[in-house]
DNA sequence: ATGGGAACGTACCGAAGGGTAACCGGCGCG
DNA sequence: CGCGCCGGTTACCCTTCGGTACGTTCCCAT
């Protein structure tokens, strides 16, 4: 019989079993019994802990968006230049997604993007990211183009990491940093204003 | 008393109308009933056309698919240059988005990816558009790693997309693939191999 | 005109799953 | 010793939704 934990306790170790099932099988592919099955209790007890599955899911979303931005804005706080700040980003964010594979998949690949309330926090977290990026865009073209082209990059970095995630075997978070910012680096300095619609 | 069909013309309404309703609602937020009243018919007509919710989702997708592959595979096989092609390229990807929203967001926003089967058939997609862009990095990398870059740049092109659609507004696709393109190109030429460990 | 087949609607089934009311049992406290 | 608190379970409700059996209307061909 397993032991009866306190209520904090429980509380974490259901948001780390939820984490685990929901990367796995999506929003809509995990019930709250697989939930609740997963950390070996039953279904009210998740209810003691969250309003809804929806509630419990927005949760994890804000944690695991913690926990990411967190890591970058540690990171990027360090460097000085654009350049190592580009460099220090991107690793930040493959090292974060080579030791949290589940949290890549919950916010990036488990239909967060398709709920309108999950799709706003995930946003949340891409949007914080573009604009810390959007500054790094040297060249003088409108706002809208330039923030468009700082979330080129997040996706750049989603792309990549989707891949590697997908593949299941181990990679070097660095090594992959390095590449990809070397990318985004030069080809931010090579994008050219448009002809002006004259002024 | 709104007239009836022929079979044909009736599994492209339906088709039609699907596109629309699941690009909007997503997979799951969308019931055959939601499907059926939009296409101003019941439901046993979709069952006559199509198996199951899954057969309709994945016509969907594969029809999209091709409607977007077969832009590209047109546009790239005019250019000669990796350059030209690389600009042909992301110029058909930005264009198609404009002009199908739904398709778009039917792909890689409506939660395609979570399912294991559809996340095969848009996978297939992206797999595709990678392994064109792969030739196109000239440095002298591990195939891992070029691939891996390969699918970053799909993620960039995405990940701008995301954005324009998201806003909603309307856009000048070749604006857009024009700068992109640029960053690509450049970045793609900035890459440069790791050190090896020795050969 | 008259059968017949194709398109379509009505009405239903059954399973899955989110959420809840009521009860249970052990531990700590007076 | 007993009593109450709290973590936990059992058993249930009820809605939603994918899918289907069957009846009905309309058009076309002989």
């Amino acid at each position: 019989m397993p032991p009866r934990l306190s209520a904090p306790a429980r509380r974490e170790q259901i948001l780390d079993v939820a984490l685990e099932v929901f990367a796995n099988a999506g929003f809509h592919g995990a019930s709250m019994n697989d939930v609740a099955e997963a950390a070996g209790v039953t279904k009210p007890v998740l209810y003691q802990h969250f309003d809804s599955k929806r509630d419990l899911f927005q949760a994890l979303i804000e944690e695991v968006g913690n926990r990411l931005r967190n890591n970058i804005d540690k990171a990027t706080a360090e460097a000085t230049d654009g350049k190592s700040q580009t460099e220090l980003g991107f690793r930040a964010y493959f090292r974060w997604v080579a030791d949290d594979h589940d949290g890549f998949r919950l916010l990036f690949g488990s239909g967060s993007r398709r709920d309108d309330d999950f799709n706003d926090a995930v946003r949340k977290i891409t949007e914080q990211s573009a604009k810390a990026i959007a500054p790094l865009i040297a060249v003088d073209i409108d706002e809208s183009h330039r923030e468009t082209l700082a979330h080129a990059l997040v996706g750049l970095a989603e792309g990549a990491s989707r891949r590697l995630v997908g593949l299941g075997k181990e990679f070097d978070p660095d090594e992959i940093a390095r590449e990809v910012a070397a990318l985004a680096w030069a080809g931010l300095r090579a994008v050219t204003p448009g002809a002006r619609h004259q002024t």
